[in-house]
Parts: C-alpha cells; sequence; structure tokens
DNA sequence: TTTCCGCATGGAA
DNA sequence: TTTCCATGCGGAA
C-alpha cells in the first residue's frame, strides 16, 4: 500500500493517501486507485498480469495513445465490455479505432468521455444498469477460457449473475491479498461514486452521462458455427445491442451477426477478390469441398443481391478462402481499404448480409464528416445508427430510424457514425480544400487513404513497404516539413561533440515540436516569421528568431502587444495573407517539382549552390514579394546549410561587396578550388602517380567544402577530376564565378569556353590574390577579404554546414 | 498491353 | 515452429 495524493481532480478526499492496485476496467487493466474516488493514480493503468513497464504497453494505431498491454485479461475485458477500449467523446468508438484525439488526456479512464474518471461504472449502464445475462455470461466464459484464474470458484460456468455486475465495474481487487481474488466479489464493497464535474458545462449526472454514452461497440464473440470458438476476436462483429434489438424488433427477424473483417488493400482493390479469414469462412460459410467452392448469394446494405465466388485456394496444407468479384459491392458501397465490412445473418431466411463501417480516416469519411455538419448534425454526435440503418436498408426499411443526427440519408449516417465531428480538423492533406490553412497541424494529420496505384519499393528488405512514388515524394517532404517543426528543446544549450571534425550539436533532450510559421523578408531588410493564432485564426507577424509551441495564440504575443490579442486587427490585409499563403504553397509545389527532378538526376552540392545564387535571379520573375522568401521557409540567420544559404530575398545579383552566406560560401570555396589547383600543379611536377593524387585530391575537395559533401557522388573518379576541371574552366574562364556551371555538362569544354589547360594550369599556379586581379574578380571580394584569403588556408571550419 | 487466374511467398502473430 | 493471410508474381487469355 503506497500513500499517493489522488490526482483527480473531483475526488473529494485528497488527504486519502490509501490506494490500492485495482481494476481499471475502461483501460482493461490494474491500476493503483484512489480508494476514495477509485481514480486511476496518474491514469498510469497496469495490467492485471503485471506488464507494466512501459514498453509492454500498446499503442493505438491511428491516434498513437496507450492503451492497455495487450494480454489476454485486458484485452478480453477491453473487447467484451469496453467496446475495445477507451470510448470516443465524438465518435463513442473504441480507441482501438479511433484517430481522434479526444483521447486526449493521456492515458487511462482519465479519457473518458465528458471527463469521467475512473469512478464511473456509468459507462455500463447503457445496456440499463447491468450487463444482460447473455454478455455476462460470455464474458464470464471467455474469461475462464483464457484466464482461468481470474474469476472465483462460485462464477465460473454458467454464471448468469448479472446482479454481480455493478460493482463489478470499478470494483477494487487488493492484489496484495490474493491474486485469485475476484473483482466481482472484491467490487461488491461499497465505495462512493463522484462523478467528475463536466468541463464541457454538461450537467454530470449519472443520467446525463448514461445519455452521452450511447451504445458501446461491443465486439461479440461468435455465435453459433462451427469452430466459433476459434475466431480471432479482431473478427467479432462490433454492434450493438440496441442495434441489433432494434433490428430484430422492427424486422421481426433476428439479425446473427457473424463475423467482420478490416479490408485490406487488395481486398478493396481491382482485383476483386476479398480473402475470407479462414476460421470465418469455415465456421459461417458452406462447406466447400472443391477449389472452385460455390455461388453465395449476399445482400448489401442498400438492399442489393450480389453473387460471390465463395471458394478456396490451397495454400500451405491448408486453405485460403476468398469471396470473388466483390468489386462492384465494395464500389457500390464505396468502401476503401481500412473500411470494415460486417457479415450477419438474417435469421429465419440464413440470409447473409454485408453491412459496413467506414474507416473514421478514409476520405469518404471526412467527405462525410463536412455533409454531415452541413447537414446540422451536432457536434460530438455519437450515433451508431448507420450500421442499424445499413441493416435495416436491406430490408427496405431505410430511414425509419429518427437519427440523432437528423439526416435520413443512411449512408451518410453510416460514415458519421465513425467520425470525429467534434474536432472538425480536416487535417493537413485536406488543406487546400478548405480554406488553404497551412498551419495544419501535423500531428493530427489523418492516415492518408490507402489506395491500389503503381507502386514501387522504398526498401529491399520488404517487399510489403511499398508506396507509390508520389507518396514516396509526400514523404520525404513532410519529412522535411516535420523538420520545420522541430525546435532546440526549450531551456537547454547543447553541448558540441566533434565527430570526424565536424561539429553536432548535443542535447540531452529530444527536440519538441514547434508551430508551423511562414518565413518573409521585410523590405527593409531582414527576416521575419509569420505565426497564425490558434484560436482567431489571425496571422501574427513575429520576429523570425521567434520559437513557437505546438500552440500559439495571440495572447502568447510577447513581442508586439499591439497584437497581443485575439480581439485586435490581423497584422496584414486579405491581399497580403493571399500572398503570403500562396507564396506557402508554391514553395511546396516547387519543392516538389525539384524533388522529381532530383529523382532523375541527384544534384551535387555544387548544383545546389548554384541553384541557390541561380534562384537570386528568379525572384524577379513575377513573384509575389511576400511570396519571394517562403520558398525558404527553414531559413535561420546565421545558418550556413544548403538551404539556407540561398538569397533570402531572391532580388537580383549580388554585389561584390556582398558578404551574404552565399557569397562568402562561393569565395571560401574559390580559394579552395585555387589551393587544389597549385597543389595539383605541384604534384605533377614532382611526378607523383596522378591515381594516387586524384584520391587525395578527393578527400581534399571533401574536406574542403564540408558544406558540399554531396559533390559528385554518382560519377566515377575519372569523370569526377574531368567535371570539377570543366567547372573550374568554367569558373575561370569568364573572369566571373558562373554559378550556372554544370560541371557534368559535356558541352563545357575548355576550348569553347576560350581558356586552355595549360593556361588554367598557369593562373592555377599564381598566388591566388594574383589570380584574383589578373581575372576581374578583384570586384568580387574587398580587400579586407582578399587580405583574409591570404591569412587563411584552412577549409571552412566544420560546422558551418548543417 | 491489360486483365484474370492460380499459386507462392514471406511477414506477422 | 506453425498457421494465417496480404499480396506478389508468372502464365494464360
Amino acid at each position: 500500500m503506497e500513500s499517493k495524493i489522488c490526482t483527480n481532480a473531483s475526488c473529494r478526499n485528497k488527504s486519502t493517501h490509501e490506494w490500492k492496485r485495482g481494476w481499471a476496467l475502461r483501460s482493461g487493466g490494474y491500476a493503483d486507485l484512489c480508494y476514495n474516488c477509485g481514480s486511476a493514480y496518474e491514469n498510469l493503468v497496469y495490467c492485471e498480469t503485471f506488464h507494466s513497464d512501459e514498453s509492454g504497453w500498446r499503442n493505438c494505431f491511428l491516434c498513437g495513445k496507450r492503451l492497455h498491454c495487450g494480454c489476454i485479461a485486458s484485452k478480453s475485458l477491453l473487447e467484451l465490455l469496453d467496446s475495445g477500449g477507451v470510448g470516443c467523446t465524438s465518435c463513442d468508438r473504441s480507441s482501438l479505432l479511433c484517430s481522434s484525439d479526444q483521447i486526449s488526456n493521456g492515458f487511462g479512464a482519465s479519457t473518458l468521455k465528458s471527463g469521467a474518471d475512473m469512478q464511473s461504472p456509468i459507462e455500463i449502464r447503457v445496456t440499463g444498469d447491468k450487463l444482460d445475462d447473455g454478455r455476462l455470461s460470455q464474458l464470464c466464459k471467455f474469461v475462464e477460457a483464457n484466464e482461468p484464474n481470474f474469476l472465483p470458484q462460485s462464477l465460473r460456468g454458467d454464471t448468469r449473475t448479472s446482479n454481480l455486475l455493478p460493482p463489478f465495474v470499478g470494483g477494487i481487487v487488493d492484489r496484495e491479498q490474493s491474486k485469485t481474488a475476484s473483482l466481482f466479489q472484491q467490487g461488491q464493497r461499497s465505495r462512493p461514486i463522484y462523478p467528475k464535474p463536466s468541463k464541457s458545462g454538461l450537467a454530470n449526472s449519472s443520467e446525463t452521462i448514461k445519455g452521452m454514452f450511447t451504445q458501446p461497440r461491443i465486439a461479440r464473440p461468435p455465435v453459433d458455427g462451427r469452430g466459433k470458438s476459434q475466431l480471432l476476436p479482431r473478427y467479432w462483429p462490433r454492434i450493438t445491442d440496441q442495434e441489433l434489438q432494434q433490428l430484430a424488433g422492427d424486422l421481426n427477424s433476428t439479425i446473427v451477426p457473424l463475423f467482420e473483417k478490416v479490408l485490406s488493400a487488395s481486398d478493396a482493390g481491382r482485383i476483386g477478390r476479398l480473402v475470407l479469414p479462414k476460421a470465418c469462412a469455415e465456421a459461417y460459410f458452406p462447406p466447400i469441398h472443391q477449389s472452385e467452392g460455390l455461388p453465395l448469394k449476399v445482400q448489401d446494405v442498400k438492399g442489393n443481391e450480389w453473387t460471390f465466388q465463395f471458394r478456396f485456394w490451397p495454400n500451405n496444407n491448408s486453405r485460403m478462402y476468398v469471396l470473388e468479384g466483390v468489386t462492384p459491392c465494395i464500389q457500390s458501397m464505396q468502401l476503401r481499404a481500412g473500411d470494415t465490412v460486417i457479415f450477419s445473418r438474417i435469421d429465419p431466411g440464413n440470409k447473409l448480409v454485408m453491412g459496413f463501417r467506414k474507416a473514421a480516416n478514409s476520405v469518404d469519411a471526412q467527405e462525410c464528416q463536412t455533409s454531415a455538419l452541413s447537414n446540422g448534425a451536432p457536434s460530438g454526435d455519437t450515433s451508431f445508427t448507420g450500421v442499424v440503418e445499413n441493416l435495416l436498408a436491406v430490408n427496405g426499411y431505410s430511414g425509419i430510424l429518427q437519427t440523432p443526427n437528423g439526416s435520413n440519408d443512411p449512408h451518410i449516417n453510416a460514415l458519421a457514425e465513425n467520425l470525429n465531428l467534434a474536432d472538425g480538423d480536416i487535417g493537413w492533406h485536406n488543406s487546400d480544400n478548405h480554406g488553404g490553412r497551412i498551419n495544419g497541424n501535423l500531428l493530427q494529420q489523418p492516415v492518408p487513404c490507402i489506395e491500389k496505384k503503381k507502386t514501387r519499393n522504398i526498401g529491399s528488405k520488404s517487399k510489403r513497404l511499398l508506396m507509390n512514388s508520389a507518396d514516396a515524394m509526400e514523404l520525404r517532404l513532410t519529412w522535411e516539413e516535420a523538420q520545420d517543426l522541430l525546435r532546440p528543446p526549450p531551456s537547454v544549450s547543447p553541448s558540441i561533440v566533434t565527430i570526424e571534425d565536424y561539429e553536432f550539436e548535443e542535447y540531452d533532450e529530444p527536440p519538441v515540436f514547434g508551430k508551423k510559421t511562414i518565413f518573409t523578408a521585410r523590405i527593409s531588410g531582414g527576416e521575419e516569421q509569420w505565426v497564425q493564432c490558434d484560436d482567431c485564426s489571425k496571422w501574427r507577424r513575429l520576429p523570425s528568431d521567434a520559437l513557437l509551441p505546438p500552440k500559439w495564440t495571440c495572447l502568447d504575443n510577447v513581442w508586439d502587444s499591439s497584437r497581443c490579442s485575439c480581439s485586435l486587427p490581423e497584422d496584414m490585409s486579405p491581399k497580403e495573407l493571399e500572398n503570403l499563403i500562396r507564396g506557402g504553397r508554391e514553395f511546396k509545389k516547387r519543392r516538389i517539382e525539384s524533388h522529381k527532378s532530383a529523382q532523375e538526376c541527384e544534384p551535387s552540392g555544387l548544383d545546389a549552390l548554384a541553384s541557390a545564387a541561380v534562384l537570386g535571379d528568379m525572384g524577379d520573375s513575377g513573384e509575389p514579394s511576400v511570396g519571394a522568401t517562403t520558398r525558404h521557409p527553414r531559413h535561420r540567420p546565421g545558418c550556413t546549410c544548403i538551404v539556407c544559404i540561398q538569397p533570402p530575398s531572391g532580388k537580383g545579383k549580388h554585389k561584390p561587396t556582398c558578404t551574404c552566406n552565399v557569397c562568402m560560401t562561393v569565395k571560401r570555396r574559390f580559394k579552395t578550388l585555387m589551393l587544389r589547383k597549385k597543389k595539383r600543379q605541384s604534384e605533377r611536377e614532382a611526378g607523383m602517380p596522378r591515381k594516387e593524387k586524384n584520391d587525395h585530391n578527393d578527400e581534399s575537395e571533401i574536406n574542403g567544402t564540408s558544406g558540399l559533401a554531396s559533390l559528385h557522388i554518382n560519377q566515377s573518379p575519372s569523370e569526377d577530376n574531368q567535371s570539377k576541371i570543366k567547372a573550374e574552366v568554367a569558373e575561370t574562364s569568364t573572369g566571373r564565378i558562373d554559378l550556372n556551371c554544370d560541371p557534368s555538362r559535356e558541352d563545357m569544354q575548355p576550348e569553347v569556353a576560350g581558356m586552355s589547360m595549360m593556361s588554367l594550369v598557369e593562373k592555377a599556379s599564381l598566388p591566388i590574390v594574383t589570380y584574383i586581379k589578373q581575372s576581374g574578380l578583384g570586384s568580387l571580394i574587398s580587400e579586407q577579404q582578399t587580405s583574409q584569403l591570404m591569412k587563411s588556408s584552412s577549409p571552412p571550419p566544420p560546422g558551418t554546414s548543417c
């Protein structure tokens, strides 16, 4: 027994320091519970079998929140009682399926709807005040089968003891007493239940919460069928009692949910084959003895009857069952990979029905979200009537249910049931279609819809790791964009670590995600960045070096007191705002294009450098002035990486006296170029073998241009050398450094450029200052820099590149 | 060239 | 290790 202070705000007895290991039903595991209020201590819930190390926890595959350890004990109860996890406040789906950030309070019981906490056995009241006998019996059977010691002897076997249920929910088990202590029995202890005050202003009576708690989606164990007990829980159909009762009552028939399956890419693809779980096929579909199988009639939710070929393929001394010819049906229901098809049976008649549930993040669902919202659906609607209506639709009963969101469109409702209507955050991928909001929270990006396209391998290790080239491109871009959001850990200064002459900043803490901003250049010079308020969506101008947290509002504007409130007007006109956003889009578009071209021919660092300077010329090509710098959103003062050395304003050529990063890098490279030539010449005179020299020179080349380390990575050593020479010739022949020259271009011949190799060598042997003066480069470098050049013969200092 | 068909492969549980 | 099953793949149409 430990002494801890309850962290539950609603706990009435903060002084109660008694904590016991208890059953955190919602989270499917044991936790330290406040003996007073039942709240899980700091929401950290352990599974029954004490897989208590964090690595044992599972994460929701969509929202990433920790769920439960996945042990039998936690899983079974989760799936039986808790519809698979913590109910989402919005869509009421299991947290296992919910992608919403509604499960936002961390982990465990505090993530319940309406902020209800561990004290709420209320969640079970969805079916009344107790579990019905059938479900309790199922629960007991299942738990007993998987965790024999979990139930007390009195509850083993047929346990239609629903009166035990209320204490069971949220009951406290003293693990110290006995591992086999029954939570049913222990739970009969009475303890106060204090509903947590609702944040949203909703009344917090159990009745109200009961109303909010629509039916949990119960993963139903298999009904009658061959081999029924072997079905994996993931195939158990999730359908509520209410739905079933309504269906059975209204139709005067019995709907028997059989199984469900999440559509894979190949299921939903054009092949038209739906792979059936073997156990399900053998349990619920007619037995087949020939590979060809037999035709199977299945009704869809619209009442259409489809005939699929139910067959199998021999596979490793086993069978692989498929439904062939499902494409028209899948398309009719507008299903995609990730959506779920639910096979049910209507009794009497033994008619097969195929319902569906759309994945929360499918594009269709999002579109539906929009339409549902425009339909006046209340935010936070947790209707589950979609499936009911879908099933009703089978028999022509579409629309007979009065749905809470007021829509009679079963399809709409079917989709809406899975949506996070409360949030309304369309997310990054749809931002272009919804007002072009640039500041989409990348952390809340919806999973892109899976689509069958031409694919290519992105890794040799796994053939399954496929994505189409566009996705791969997007991945690269979003990865880079993610870099935009990374901020150094707060209040921590890095330690500098030198590895192979390169300095790295090393932080004890990982970087944090910051808010995405847009950088622009001031007309007067310098930079500024723009950020959009998370509350009022107004854009605010900030200093370029401001580091922002992921959430930022006008109130956080400590730099400009005249713009530190959402009530204050925006810093720019609508037209300027349009330019700003357009600039951001065009920057992204350009990057995509440049990535495409990069795929065809990887550019060298020199190319990138040249491009950087050339970009300056392109800055005059009619781009909106505010957009000129959005092409360099990562530009940071002082950074000399290949991105940041691009001219900040993109305006014209640089003056000879310019000391910007580009010019300084160019000059530095020129210096090392000359030094290398001189060295090469002296080596040649000394008669050293050329091959060794090449190797050595290549090395010095890389060392001398640390920021351009990717130079000529695709070229053989000989080609490399030739290219360099050509580039050097191009640079020197015009008396200026031509950043447009391409070292790999065959047409850059020395003779064409008007200078022989010998004359180049001669010039390279001259002292650098003499050479600069002779070549007319004096205007490019100031006297002061020239003298610096003479003093300095070392390569650029490490750390000048990113 | 595209689509279909049947089976094989290999990752994951 | 075995089994399942998502999907790749080659040959046929």
